[in-house]
DNA sequence: CCTATATTCAACACATCGGTTGATCAAGGG
DNA sequence: CCCTTGATCAACCGATGTGTTGAATATAGG
């Protein structure tokens, strides 16, 4: 809910990039601007500032305004919805594999 | 662990295309074919067998064989992986968010 | 054997991505 | 006011991604 299928596609192909998930991991430890972010890498402050937009774009960040500064803010919850769409699948998998292991034994005693 | 970076890419940028995504759904429910696979889309069989390459590449699937089947099925460890890297970030940002309401009511406090 | 089925490989078209440079806009500070 | 700083816009480029068609490979099965 609050995420649709589109903002899925956008936020895990947004962290299909190292660039943009280094840039998430540094939010997590408080708001940073462009040119805060932008430190760490050899690339242009527009190519910063494109991968913010993406960030955006996916739900992933939120943008305040603190005079001519644009400070990120990371969004939780957006980083919540992925884990609950992969969780989802993944205790599925899980729960399918017990089962599955449990006719293994089923049939090891049977043969007994 | 067992993930290394560029496997995280992979995964994340996987995940990014809805139609890599309905199979990992499906996959959940147990393993498919590749016609199995493409049976729910409107692209060709030579397409689903690169999505299904692009999973592999991934870490998100296996392919095991029987007779001429290529049979694919789904890696929970690298599902877990994904979740871990996110929830790693997620919780830093609702740490702080918390430590920051606390110094927020703290001031209420000092106010009155 | 010969044929049908399952899958993949190869070459191509087209769109998107991630970077660049150069120009532009907006807010602050002497 | 002007000039600097923070950020963005626009045009361009090479690489990658996703689909197509057509050919190739491999196993199954009569």
């Amino acid at each position: 809910m609050s995420v649709d299928d589109g903002q899925l596609d956008r936020a895990f192909a947004a962290l299909g990039d190292p660039v943009r998930r280094a840039m998430i991991a540094r939010l997590s430890r408080g708001p940073a601007t462009v040119n805060e972010l932008a430190e760490p890498f050899p690339i242009t402050t527009q190519a910063v500032s494109r991968h913010i937009q993406v960030l955006e774009a996916a739900g992933l960040i939120t943008r305040t305004r603190d005079g001519q500064r644009r400070p990120c803010h990371l969004v939780p919850a957006t980083l919540e919805a992925l884990t609950s769409w992969i969780d989802e699948y993944r205790l599925e998998t899980e729960r399918r594999f017990r089962r599955m292991d449990a006719v293994l034994n089923a049939m090891k005693e049977q043969e007994q």
